[in-house]
DNA sequence: TTCTGTGCAAAAACTTTGCAAGCCG
DNA sequence: CGGCTTGCAAAGTTTTTGCACAGAA
């Protein structure tokens, strides 16, 4: 079973900001206020954002956006892996490249940086964690069914450690 | 590693339907026609439907269902557990009641009967599975977090043998 | 017969699109 | 300066709600 990191998210350093202003100018596209906006909120929230959340926070944080451009703003950063959209909670959370979309590489070796998200009911945190273990159950499926697997979601639902305690 | 059943949903027989009579019985909810109808369809198709889609269908069908009861119907159905969404496909499926929501029993044993979804992106289809290797991989994450896992949700994205072959 | 559940219609919420002005590079 | 992006406004979609009638039990 593979090595497990938790990895809270209101840890996440600040580096992310700028790596996500290489992957957007790497690609040609613009590094604008909004854009960076986005990438920062997301960053810094402990649980996934709706597009409704995300503009109304921008808003009370002063910074003028239009509900609009969230969702365009949002596509963008999606389409270059920046940003993941949490599927349960119908929200998106900040993603570094490196776990692109939970997409592994074609015929690459396995790509063991893939993450899940446990998501707490009680205090809706989510936290992200890295195992690697669910590969080798992915192998096995793609062996039995001759499924080409290009990605993969994996959510547990249930209570923290810190919510359980109260 | 666990055994490894692939279940295509149209191979489904239809007992399900009366399964699902029951628990709304069970529960005090009245069996009727667009409630059926919903299921019977859902039970059938080979991939997750949205709302617009169900409705269309059984107006296609000649069953009488307003857009808004097939909400209505899939919030009571899901509610029972009769019903899953299916994230990534934004879609429902049907779903027999003891793979209820993939939630495991809180203090039971493990509960082997959880099952994941291959969602093919070449042509949509949903192939159901039903591997318990998942099992350890959670237990391991509930060790070393001290996480309450309640439930859980694996979807597999990628191209069906099928596909790849043409 | 009783009361849940439905159809119809309208409202609310969410998302997308067009266009001129703004801003990044 | 040139063209990608945005704000604004309006249209398009999806989902929810209110109410009187229909149909399960």
């Amino acid at each position: 079973m593979g090595r497990f990191v938790p990895v809270h998210h209101e840890a996440h350093d600040d580096c992310f900001a700028e790596e996500a202003s290489q992957v957007l100018a790497g690609n040609g596209l613009r590094v604008t206020r909004p854009r960076r906006a986005v990438v920062e909120l997301l960053e810094r929230s402990p649980r996934p954002m709706g597009a409704a959340d995300i503009h109304q926070e921008l808003r009370t944080q002063g910074i003028r956006i239009d509900r609009a451009s969230v969702y365009r703003v949002l596509a963008v950063l999606e389409a270059q892996g920046l940003v993941h959209r949490v599927l349960s909670a119908q929200g998106y959370m900040a993603c570094h490249p490196p776990t692109h979309l939970h997409l592994h590489g074609g015929t690459e070796p396995a790509d063991h940086s893939c993450h899940h998200h446990l998501v707490c009911r009680a205090c809706g945190r989510t936290l992200e964690t890295h195992c690697d273990g669910l590969r080798g159950l992915i192998d096995t499926i793609v062996e039995r069914t001759g499924f080409q697997v290009e990605g993969h979601v994996l959510e547990i639902v249930g209570t923290c450690r810190e919510c359980r305690q109260k």
